[in-house]
DNA sequence: CATAAAAACGAACGTTCGTGCTATTATTTT
DNA sequence: AAAATAATAGCACGAACGTTCGTTTTTATG
């Protein structure tokens, strides 16, 4: 359910690398997971823009130039191809957000990694869509079925990292302790949404750092009193 | 493009009424407008929950016990009928959000209205899957065509709405003068998005509530020193 | 290298999609 | 009530949908 904590920063690549070549990479890895993993790609960025149920086997084959029946042989259906795209998206995710802010240390910093990688992502287009996991919320959040039960998995998740960074930036002495983490973090979340409106959809260019702004000053207003910070702050542990 | 202010709080129903039976209501309309309307009707409910392009003219037509060919004729195209579905969901937002605002006088009051009215509209599900322009937003934001600019130009009304009511605020010395009306707007419509996000998809029955503390305590900030308060504010005007 | 297993293909299935027609009803207007 | 007009139905179309099946090609294995 939850994000693991030990992923290692960097990739730390092999131990003993075969040939530097750029053919052959990693070939442990079979044929068909190699091309699933590319279907799952371009099906990420499809439906970050057309939504997740604007994804259709046949544009995919197209897309990737390959027959419908191959490329459906790999799900047995489309729901399942719509769960897979949901769990592809939040890898992307947990890459570009989660997982840089995991190398900052706790408290303040990471918080304020979490935020600011958010809406670098989105800055900086990592899905063609502005945000796969925005456009598939609002898709899914009147319709019942496992697909919308793994973008809730998936948001929850997300929304939970966000709430125990606050918490603790609480333990921490970082923030005041009468601050709700679960209602900050939303509140943080919902100017995040919001700015990603106002920059996708209106093309308001200034509305992401605007963003970055209104949620920093919001994060002033709750800062300790410099007294009730606690020592101890070395490793990103 | 504007909201048009002069609307009157109440419809003001007719001089002179024929008859009291429910039959025969303001006959004046034809049959062809009156079918278009229901059409409409549904149309916006399902596409609040399937999404603009989800509707289909099929399921229309079998919703309301038609033909295919009959619904179809009303508009030239399922285009045009997206289109006219947004401009009745429009004015079902008018309707619920923005006219009973207008009733309030002008300043705080008036722009809490717009606030409260949006996540009240939101709570008692007036569109069956929450908010049809939320919705409409994250579907078209990355899909260039008429339906996308159609809905653009209804949320920067909208937004536009929201940010004469806080500039009037402003004038009206109830809040700083240092606030920037544009981006105070966005801010405040960001916490309201994201508490349909957590109201729709997570399922908090709180997150509305919390939005519109949220909000208040936003707005509590920006109330100026009550010596630069004006007076005579008598009526909504 | 042969062979078993996995992956990709091509064709076809029954539906549904949006969109044309033409005919037939309903509704307005004269 | 008749004539004119508007609204709806019926039918058909080509395309695209998700899905199945048997065959062929590619990859991995002994």
């Amino acid at each position: 359910m939850n994000v693991p904590v030990s992923i290692p920063a960097k990739p730390r690549v092999s131990i003993r690398l075969k040939s530097l070549g750029k053919k052959a990479p990693a070939r442990r890895v079979p044929k068909g997971a190699r091309t699933r993993e590319s279907i799952l790609h371009v099906a990420v960025n499809l439906a970050s823009v057309e939504g997740l149920e604007g994804i259709s086997i046949g544009r995919l084959a197209d897309e990737l130039r390959m027959s419908k029946s191959g490329l459906f042989a790999h799900f047995g259906s489309k729901e399942d191809l719509q769960l897979a795209t949901v769990d592809a998206a939040r890898e992307i995710f947990i890459e570009h957000v989660v997982r840089p802010a995991l190398a900052q240390p706790k408290g303040m910093p990471r918080l304020w990694s979490l935020c600011d990688n958010w809406l670098g992502y989105v800055e900086q287009r990592v899905f063609a869509g502005g945000c796969f996991f925005a456009a598939a919320s609002f898709e899914f959040d009147s319709r019942p079925g496992p697909v919308r039960n793994r973008i809730v998995m998936a948001m929850k998740e997300w929304l939970d990292m966000l709430t125990r960074a606050i918490e603790d930036a609480k333990q921490l002495g970082d923030i005041k302790v009468s601050v709700d983490p679960r209602q900050l973090a939303l509140e943080i979340y919902s100017l995040a949404i919001g700015a990603l409106w106002g920059f996708q959809l209106l093309g308001e260019k200034k509305a992401l750092d605007n963003a970055r702004t209104a949620i920093l000053s919001r994060l002033r207003t709750l800062v300790a009193s410099p007294a009730k910070r606690r020592s101890s702050r070395k490793s990103a542990r």
